[in-house]
DNA sequence: TGGGATGCATATATGAACTATACGCGTTCC
DNA sequence: GGAACGCGTATAGTTCATATATGCATCCCA
């Protein structure tokens, strides 16, 4: 079957499971198709994924039977949340998403903006091409307050769930480090490499945080958490990346002793603290 | 020009702008058409998109040209992260990006599985009908440490960045609440709704948070922080549902007095902190 | 230095997919 | 009861894609 014919079959399949219907006009707008050839569409989909559908004369569109298999989707609610939530987002314009009737829906932080698009490219040139480029980069070091060129040899990229960095050895200061791509406002100069990206220790080792349930909290309560953060036994362990490990413990409001946070807003907290903190440390000084 | 015919020229020019080379046969792999008809398609988007690609003879692939011009695609870096991210993330399966040479990436934290796609499904039907269903809910109540049959009219849905939740009238308790995806096991009994969305006080009004660069940063510091977040003259505002404010607050580490906190893992404050906490208190007593 | 391999472009004939247009049917709605 | 709407289908013609084959250029390697 052609690429074409498949996607729109897919596409009835996504309308009909998570919205419930699918109309002629439907197919007619997304993909701009003739009417003929849309009515030959469910004709089709009815053969291939018979009993899914049935046609209500009323809304004048076919609904998703009540006995649905999947034929032609992964059974995965992602599948429909990953496109809310790039739409939620702005990653995605609404008219490119399968979803049509888009449910009121938030998202509590939003990807920061500003990365510059050619500093984009280059960087991925350079990561694909092993090869190091000069950056003009911002950073918040005190001594340099103003940005300055340095020359870099990215291999990684890393999203701490707001901001994109690249993971690369810096030629300036002898070792690896997080470049945040908004900071870099100018990429030029593609050169020899440094440092390759299996030499990247802090990115290529993983440290396992065990997590469990908050102290304070009920039994009950606990193995509710228990179940929220998939831990079983009531502990569970979190393989983080060193390089990643700050941003993961940040997002997790385990930099601290989340002990001493209060636990209707913490549920959880890190069980191997000191050597958590052992290797926090261990990260920031090799950074 | 035809859906597909579309799609290839997106793909050739998403290939040639982000990878910097194409194939006929990366067209044959993905989209399963003919040689022939991958040479035709590199020849029409030759004819669209004149002088973007040349042909390498060593590499045998065409490579994106110096002066590179986009004419399918938007002029916009998050096109190509928010795949990166999605497939980091494990939300789309590998061979469904359009990206071929994956960097290493990795995303500090991915949202967490489990919730029950028939949930969902019940769920996302009761919003759009602007139903009220029962749901087998696993509160964190202590009261309450079993989960019990309530009866709710769901009307959004939120992401706190690693959950999904949604947000409905709850009729046992006669006011609007969260309901985490994953601790609804069970739905039932569609029936006549309860408050609609439109009365959430709560989701349907904001409250601006004002930021600014931690106090203990140098100006230099100050105005990088300010350029990361977006501010100008040095603070911004960030408007937030009341509903949401609680999530956002979390992960902006702005739920207890940041200017406590290190301005080396903390780079912002909230500048009216005190009416912060009064609309995080009024949204806590009509959650 | 000359095959052999590879990937590109193109030609032709065939077939599949799709369009445009038209018509008839059933249901709903006013 | 008739207009309106959305469905299905039929026909003819067009476009698109395939299969197969050929030729060309380059690179690789013996």
């Amino acid at each position: 079957m052609r690429w074409g014919v498949e996607q729109r079959l897919e596409f009835i399949e996504f309308r009909l499971f998570w919205e419930g219907s699918i109309n002629r006009a439907d197919i007619v707008k997304f993909f701009g198709v003739s009417v003929p050839q849309a009515s030959k569409d469910l004709t089709l989909y009815q053969e291939r994924a018979p009993g899914n559908m049935d046609y209500d004369t009323r809304g004048k569109r076919y609904v998703a039977a009540d006995k649905f298999v999947l034929r032609f989707l992964d059974p995965d609610p992602y599948v429909y949340l990953a496109q809310l939530r790039s739409v939620a987002e702005g990653a995605v314009p609404t008219h490119d998403s399968w979803i049509a009737t888009l449910p009121n829906a938030d998202v509590a932080l939003t990807p920061k903006r500003g990365i510059d698009i050619q500093v984009l490219r280059r960087v991925l040139d350079a990561v694909r091409e092993s090869a190091s480029v000069e950056i003009f980069y911002q950073s918040m070091n005190k001594v340099r307050p103003d940005p300055i060129w340095r020359r870099v040899t990215p291999h990684a990229f890393g999203f701490d769930g707001f901001r994109w960095h690249a993971r690369a050895y810096c030629h300036l200061e002898n070792r690896f480090k997080d470049f945040l791509l908004p900071r870099i406002l100018e990429v030029r100069g593609k050169g020899k490499p440094g440092a390759a990206g299996e030499q990247d220790w802090l990115w290529n080792n993983f440290f396992d945080v065990v997590i469990g349930p908050h102290p304070d909290l009920t039994e009950s309560q606990k193995k509710v958490v228990a179940k929220d953060y998939g831990l079983d036994q009531g502990n569970g362990v979190l393989s983080v990346r060193y390089a990643m490990l700050f941003y993961v413990l940040k997002r997790l409001g385990l930099l601290g002793d989340a002990a001493k946070q209060s636990a209707r807003t913490q549920h959880i907290v890190a069980l191997n603290r000191k050597e958590t903190e052992a290797a926090l440390n261990k990260a920031e000084l090799l950074i």
